[in-house]
Formats: structure tokens, C-alpha cells, sequence
RNA sequence: GCCCUGGUGGCGGAAUCGGUAGACGCGUUGGACUUAAAAUCCAAUUGGGUGUAUAACUCAGUGCCAGUUCAAGUCUGGCCCAGGGCACCA
């Protein structure tokens, strides 16, 4: 064994064995238990990132780990590779968006192999490739004929940069969240998948996910938004059977209304507008859809509005308010309409003060009355001015009023969503085609299932603007229609690559299947995942539109679980410097130079060791610099005791006492890293144990001249279970070892080492010994020593006479083997 | 404004149930080895104080203020700060 650590020659060495015997393949007819255990595949960027290298290191060695503990382990790795950047690359070099991604995908393949990273290659999946995207394809023709896809003319979000719309998901801060444009809305027909049908079990499922963070979980649930209350019909006054309806979470404050609100773009403002106010209603709606979704949705803008003429009838007390119309009132949510109640609520109080609109006390706190003159009063409380229901508290009354415009027949309890169906059409080039036609005489027809893949056309020109590249094919757009057989024209929108991306961790179940996107039986077998390894940024998007998918599927009839993904890690960001790598900043660090100067092993372990996996993690080059230090010590600690290493220890018992403290050393450390890798993955204070490991074994050795027999089978085990316990972070350094100690198979076929939970404590106890809760003294003792000879013991203590003379002792607590505690007065 | 997460040495961070605060590492300082350097090894490293200054001892200390307890980084209440999410959602 050579005496000094080369990480790039034995690296590669190992990676070529690997790849060559499939070391890593995954077979489905096992009788182990199965674990899936994923990473959120990349998109091709061009390289690596460090972020990857934190997310694909912690699943790897998940994976590992998980292996060595006798579980058959899913582990695969594909390409999230349709999307808008290779268009835009394709544009500015006049290349193709797949030669783009293919090179991309062929250098980050090279630099997952360089990482050492365990996977299946034989799953791996690629979404722009026409046998995975011809499976999108039919999912949304499933989707579709379910009612679940469909067309609709609607406000959407436009992104003037990327040329194309957006989800809402996808728009954060009023801003593209690609390119942080300002976006717009427009007006254009659409397609979109409707997760609102699954808006309540989506929010009710998250309570079986006690795998994920909380903090997932309530973002999830705060955007799907679920709130309930009350819709009312409020007559109009001027035009008889016209009715404004609103909903309302406080049906509670019906009797304090004083006007009604509808959005600027309310689809009957025009008939509620009286002659004479038409002309400042107009100019105000003008003004509205001028504004940017930024300037219109800021809260501390003043409010503004304008009085249609018109008024309503509130059916509660038969008074009169008139409705105006004010650019807070979202024509997107509930009604469009809101019944403004100024005492109540904050908004409605800065509006109605700025406009000098009437105010009505209707509920108060009995002991504290406000007037509301300064500020609405927004707590619980008891009814007034609210006709019968004076005198009940105001949350029975939102019951109660709500069952009396039910059985009065103008409302209904009801359960609102924020939560909007997703838009799915893109207008770029790059993305799966939406699989259907568009004939004069039949409509829309969903392209038949044997004509899949509907396939990107070639013919196209990048370097058009204004409109998407895929119109300028001459071959796409004509085509007949599968109903009539006559004209008609393809859909030119792709769909959102969020499409292809919430599925493609079923694919990996069936990968190569060609007739189907994966069979059922596999499906159900590996899925859900295990473990889900991946960035925070997808709490909403990726991970709501994969919970939708699933529930869809399993509603098809393709699979039989409802949630995909059982246990989420949420790994936080690689920061450099405290601020997060990025090109701007100038702060990136390359992998490729990491694994060139110390080898994928001390990346592995580096980006493992000084923060918890949720957290966020700083990058230092001396830290990188420790690493390879530690990983240098290792080597010569294996390689300095080649010679004494038999594969074949025996440890037989009693050993002496320095060699039985070692053994014990072992021991713990075996307990203590399992433990801490099932408890949340916190792989910092794995490798901080592999350190006190290593430096357990070197002491042990520093007093050691000669070893005898029990001193070389005591050194065999101890080394030989520290390279198993580093084998899943240094994966080529322990394959190395272990074959140079005469290793037959791989080290990453071994099992996982176990401890003894005699050995795997001291052999004797430290007794803590605290006055009045303070320390006072140490004292080695005996472990079977009893509670009450602790006791004395502790009081023996010279330390403790100095502190305990001349005062009473008022009582004595003792922890059993650990600590005594003397209370003196 | 609402919700979530966090606040521990110069730094990253550790600390099952409330029971030795600062594991492990980075950095720094001193030393050994060397002609020298690198590498390696050894030692010190929360702050203040007493001190025979290489010993030994002592007080304070986990964002702030209270509380519960024999004992609080850990539990309770009230604040402050930082990061993240949502936000005119009626």
C-alpha cells in the first residue's frame, strides 16, 4: 500500500470499475425492502454547481447508507432539459436548442461521474427526448379527456423578456421569476390544468407528510389559501333582479355595511354605472389597467375609487349603500365585489376616511368600546346595532347570519381558495408540444394517442422575435384533422417544463418502457420516494404540481398512492463569503478545480461537514484545505498499519485495558454515527465523529511501541470499521483501503458495521458533583456504583467540604450514574 | 401587517429526557522536526479576576427582561434583532 494519499489516480481508477461491472444497477425482483432514494433532477445548465454538488452528496451517501443497511436502493439521475435557456442560447449563437442541452448534458454526466455519485445510469431520463416528452403528451391527453386540462380566454400573466406567459407560481413579486421582469396581464386563451379541483385534498394531505418541514408544509398551505365564510346577494336598487354577490369572511359585520366595492374590471361594472357617472368610471378603469400588477398591488398606495351612482339593498336591515368601484378589490378572488364594512376591517376603514363614507359600530369589546374613530376594530367581540343578534358574540353570529341569509335565500356558507389552475401553454419553442389540433368544423381535437410523440419540428428559425420560433416551421402547422380528416392546425404553445417535471420521478420506476409511462406494478413498488433531497426554492412550485400530478394519476387509475414523495430534506444554499454564489458576484467556486487539486472525496466531505444539511452552507477554502488534511491523516493511518491489518480479526475478550478502550472508541462511534444519520441526516456531526475516531485510533497508537497479536487484531477491527464508516462520504479512498488490506468484493457491498450497546459506553462513569447547581467536582466512579454510594462519595469530596462546611444540607438530588447535587443552606 | 426559522467563542458549529456549555473543525499563537520551507507532530485558545504565573482557584457567560426548578442554551411569558415566506385574498 503506498504510503502517501493520490485521489486523482485511485478516483479514477474506481470510477472505471464502476462503470464497467454496473456497480451501481438496481434490480426490481429482490427480497430486500426497496428505498428510493432521489435528488431533484437538474436542469443542464452547462456545469455544475456547488448547490448540486451539496444536493447529490447528500443523497448519495442517503443511498449508500441505506444500502449497507440491507435495503435494495433506488438511485437514479435524469435531466429536467426542455426550458427556456437553451432557446435563448440557440438565439444568440443560431444553434439549436438540443445541441446546446445534449453537450450540457454530456459534460455535467462526466462531472456526476467524477463525483463518485451512485446511480442507476441504466434509468436515467431526459425530458426533451421524444420517448420521455411522448408520455408527457399522453398524460395531458389523460388529464384532458378527465376534464382536468382545458382552454380558457383569461387574464394571465405576460413576460414581455421571455416572450411567453407565466403561472402564478411563477411570477414573485409581481416579477418573471426567470428573468425579474415586471410582468403584465393580457388577455389571451390558454391552457390550464385544474389543481383546484384538488385544492382541499391537497391542503388536507399535508397532515400525512410528517417526513417534510413545517415550514414546506405552511407555504404550501398558505397558497392554496382555504378560507371560509359566506356568499351574500345584495339586490340592486336601480335595476330590478340584479344582484351584486360577495363573498365575505366576516358575515358577522353585515349590519356595519356602508358601501360595496367591485374590481375595475367587474364583469358588470358597465350596467351598474349610472349615465352621469360613466365618464369618471371610465377614465378610472383606464388608469387601472395601466398600472403595473407591482403598483396596483402594493399596500401602502393610497387607495382610490370612483361611486358608480348605482346602490344595493342589504337584506339584513333594508338599509342603502352605494357601490363604487377602487382598484383594491381583486377581480380575481371570490366575486370581484366586496361589502365594505369601514369599522371592521383596515382597508375598508382607510377608504371609507379618505372618502368621507358613513361608519357603523357593529361589534364591540364590552370592556374596552371603541368608537372606531381612529382605527378599525379588528378583535373579537360582542354584537351591537345588529338587530336580533345583538348581545352574541361575534363568532357564533358569522354562523348564525349566514344560516339566516341561507333559509332568507340570498347566501350560502362557503369555502373560497386563493389557490388559481395552472397555466400550462408556453409560447417558446423548447418545452413537449401540447397534443392537440384545431379544425374550422370540429373544434378542438386532442391528437390521437397511436400519432404520439407530436415531434419538435427541425425547420425552425431561432432568430425570429415577437412570436415563438415554432411558428416559422413550414411542416408543423398544417395538418389534418383527426376527426373530419380536413385542414387544420397544430397547437403551437409547448407546455410548461413544470409538466415534465412532475412526473419524471415515476418514470424512473420504467424507465425504458415503450409502451406506457411506466407499469403499474413498478410504480407502486418503488414509489413513493423514500427520500426526496432538494432546494427550498420548489416549496411551492415543483412540489405542489407533483402532489397535483399524483392525486391526478392515482384518480386515472395509473397508480395507487396519493403523495409522491414521503420524506423531504430541504437542503439550504452553498453561500461564499455569507452572501449566495453567483456569477454576478463573482464568488462561484468551479467543482471541476475541487476535484482536480484534492479529489471528488474531499469535495464530498467538505460540502458534509461544518453545517447541517437544512442549513446553509459557507464555503471556505481552508475548510476544503481541512478536509484534504483529514482525508491525508486517514490514508496514513490505514497505510502505517497495513502491514498489522488481517481481514479476519478476532477479538477475544477480556482485552486489556488500553485495548478495550479502544474497542469501546469504536463502538460509540458506530452508535453515535448511525444515530446521527437517522436522526434528520445531520452529517456534520457524522464527520465530526469520524475525527474523534481517527484521533482515538492515533493516540492509541502513539503509546503503543511493537504491537503484539491482541494489539494487531484490536488495530484490524478498529481500522477496518472506520474505513466501513467512511466508506459512503469517501467512497474512492475506502474502495482503495479496502482492497489494498486484501478486500475480495467492494467495500460498497459490505454491511453496515453494528454496535454493542455494552461496548459502546465508558467503562467507568465521571460523576458530576454540583453544590446548589453549581460544579464543584469530577469524580471517576464505578458504574454499578448505587444511588446512595454516589451520594457519599460526593460528599466526601474535599472540593465540595469547602463548600458545604458550617451551612445545612437541605436536600440531595442524585442522577443515577451521572450526577449528585447538594441543596445547602 | 401576518406566518415560519434562527440568535451559543475570532469563525463554522456541538450539546437524547432540563443535569460538566463550547464536542469536532477552521483560524490564531507558541513549540518540535528541518540548512530552510512545505508537510507532519505537540501545546494553548470564552471573557474578567486572584495567583506560587508551568500549578491552583474564583466570578461572569448561550440576543434582552422576568419566571418555573435543586439545576435552564434547553421549559413558560414578554420584548429585541437577522433571514425567509405570504401579503389590498375581503
Amino acid at each position: 500500500m503506498k504510503e502517501s494519499y493520490y485521489p486523482q489516480e485511485i478516483e479514477k481508477k474506481w470510477q472505471k470499475v464502476w462503470e464497467d461491472n454496473k456497480a451501481f444497477k438496481t434490480y426490481d425482483d429482490t427480497d430486500k425492502p426497496k428505498y428510493f432514494a432521489l435528488s431533484m433532477f437538474p436542469y443542464p445548465s452547462g456545469k455544475l454547481h456547488m448547490g448540486h454538488v451539496r444536493n447529490y452528496t447528500i443523497t448519495d451517501v442517503i443511498a449508500r447508507y441505506k444500502k449497507m443497511n440491507g435495503f435494495n436502493v433506488l438511485h437514479p439521475i435524469g435531466w429536467d432539459s426542455f426550458g427556456l435557456p437553451a432557446e435563448n442560447a440557440a438565439m444568440q449563437h443560431g444553434a439549436n436548442p438540443e445541441n446546446w442541452t445534449d453537450e450540457n448534458i454530456a459534460y455535467m454526466t462526466k462531472q456526476l461521474k467524477m463525483l463518485g455519485l451512485s446511480y442507476d445510469w441504466d434509468r436515467e431520463v431526459t425530458t426533451c427526448k421524444p420517448d420521455y416528452y411522448k408520455w408527457t403528451q399522453w398524460l395531458f391527453l389523460q388529464l384532458y379527456k378527465k376534464g382536468l386540462a382545458y382552454k380558457k380566454e383569461a387574464a394571465v400573466n405576460w413576460c414581455d423578456k421571455c416572450a411567453t406567459v407565466l403561472a402564478n407560481e411563477q411570477v414573485i413579486d409581481g416579477k418573471c421569476w426567470r428573468c425579474d421582469s415586471v410582468v403584465e396581464k393580457k388577455y389571451l386563451s390558454q391552457w390550464f390544468l385544474k389543481i383546484t379541483d384538488y385544492a382541499e385534498v391537497l391542503l388536507e394531505d399535508l397532515d400525512k407528510l410528517p417526513g417534510w418541514g413545517d415550514n414546506v408544509k405552511i407555504m404550501q398551505a398558505n397558497w392554496i389559501g382555504k378560507s371560509q365564510g359566506a356568499l351574500l346577494k345584495f339586490k340592486v336598487k336601480e335595476i330590478p333582479g340584479m344582484e351584486v354577490p360577495v363573498y365575505t369572511t366576516r358575515p358577522d359585520t353585515v349590519y356595519g355595511i356602508t358601501y360595496l366595492v367591485v374590481a375595475p374590471e367587474y364583469k358588470d361594472i358597465e350596467k351598474l354605472t349610472t349615465p352621469e357617472n360613466k365618464a369618471a368610471v371610465e377614465e378610472y378603469r383606464a388608469n387601472a389597467r395601466k398600472m403595473t400588477e407591482i403598483e396596483r398591488l402594493s399596500t401602502d398606495r393610497v387607495k382610490t375609487g370612483v361611486p358608480l351612482g348605482t346602490h344595493c339593498i342589504n337584506p339584513f336591515n333594508g338599509e342603502e349603500f352605494p357601490l363604487w368601484t377602487a382598484d383594491y378589490a381583486l377581480v380575481e378572488y371570490g366575486t370581484g365585489a366586496v361589502m365594505a364594512v369601514p369599522t371592521h376591517d383596515t382597508r375598508d376603514f382607510d377608504f371609507a376616511k379618505k372618502y368621507n363614507l358613513p361608519k357603523k359600530v357593529v361589534i364591540e369589546n364590552p370592556e374596552t368600546p371603541s368608537d372606531c374613530k381612529d382605527e378599525a376594530y379588528t378583535e373579537p367581540g360582542v354584537m351591537v346595532n345588529s338587530g336580533e343578534f345583538n348581545g352574541m358574540s361575534n363568532e357564533d353570529a358569522k354562523k348564525a347570519i349566514t344560516q339566516k341569509a341561507v333559509d332568507e335565500g340570498f347566501g350560502e356558507f362557503k369555502t373560497q381558495y386563493r389557490l388559481r389552475d395552472w397555466l400550462v401553454s408556453r409560447q417558446r419553442y423548447w418545452g413537449a408540444p401540447i397534443p392537440v389540433v384545431y379544425c374550422e368544423k370540429c373544434g378542438i381535437q386532442p391528437v390521437p394517442e397511436e400519432q404520439l410523440p407530436v415531434l419538435l419540428p427541425k425547420d425552425v428559425d431561432f432568430t425570429v422575435t415577437g412570436k415563438s420560433p415554432i411558428t416559422t416551421s413550414k411542416t408543423f402547422v398544417n395538418t389534418t384533422c383527426p376527426c373530419c380528416g380536413g385542414p387544420a392546425k397544430r397547437e403551437t404553445d409547448t407546455m410548461d417544463t413544470f409538466v415534465c417535471s412532475s412526473w419524471y420521478y415515476l418514470r424512473y420506476s420504467d424507465a425504458k418502457n415503450a409502451n406506457a409511462p411506466f407499469d403499474k406494478k413498478l410504480v407502486n413498488k418503488w414509489l413513493p420516494v423514500d427520500q426526496y433531497v432538494g432546494g427550498i426554492e420548489h416549496a411551492i412550485l415543483h412540489l405542489l404540481y407533483s402532489r397535483f400530478f399524483t392525486k391526478a394519476l392515482r384518480d386515472l387509475g395509473l397508480l395507487d398512492f396519493d403523495e409522491p414523495f414521503k420524506n423531504l430534506l430541504t437542503q439550504g444554499m452553498v453561500l461564499k463569503d455569507g452572501s449566495k454564489m453567483s456569477k454576478s458576484k463573482g464568488n462561484t467556486v468551479d467543482p471541476d478545480e475541487i476535484f482536480e487539486n484534492y479529489g471528488a472525496d474531499t469535495a464530498r466531505l467538505f460540502i458534509l461537514s461544518d453545517s447541517p444539511p437544512a442549513r446553509d452552507f459557507d464555503w471556505s477554502d481552508a475548510g476544503v484545505e481541512g478536509c484534504y488534511k483529514f482525508l491525508n491523516r486517514v490514508w496514513r493511518l490505514i497505510s502505517s498499519n497495513a502491514k498489522n491489518i488481517t481481514m479476519d480479526y478476532k477479538l477475544e475478550f477480556p482485552l486489556r485495558k488500553d485495548n478495550d478502550d479502544l474497542v469501546r472508541n469504536v463502538h460509540i462511534a458506530i452508535k453515535g454515527i448511525s444515530n446521527d444519520i437517522s436522526n434528520d441526516f445531520q452529517f456534520n456531526t457524522v464527520i465530526s465523529k469520524y475525527r474523534e475516531l481517527v484521533n482515538a485510533i492515533y493516540d492509541w497508537q502513539g503509546k503503543k511501541g511493537e504491537l503484539d497479536n491482541e494489539d494487531k487484531q484490536v488495530v484490524s477491527f478498529a481500522i477496518l470499521s472506520l474505513i466501513k464508516l467512511i466508506s459512503p462520504v469517501a467512497v474512492h479512498l475506502s474502495e482503495e483501503a479496502w482492497s489494498e488490506l486484501g478486500g475480495k468484493t467492494s467495500i460498497h457491498d459490505e454491511e453496515w458495521p453494528k454496535w454493542d450497546e455494552n461496548l459502546a459506553k465508558a467503562s467507568s462513569i465521571t460523576l458530576i458533583v454540583q453544590v446548589n447547581g453549581k460544579l464543584r467536582d469530577k469524580i471517576e466512579a464505578d458504574e454499578t456504583l448505587s444511588d446512595d454510594e454516589l451520594k457519599a462519595l460526593a460528599l466526601e469530596s474535599s472540593k465540595v467540604k469547602e463548600f458545604t462546611d458550617g451551612k445545612t444540607i437541605v436536600k440531595t438530588i442524585v442522577v443515577p450514574k451521572k450526577l449528585v447535587n447538594i441543596v445547602v443552606k
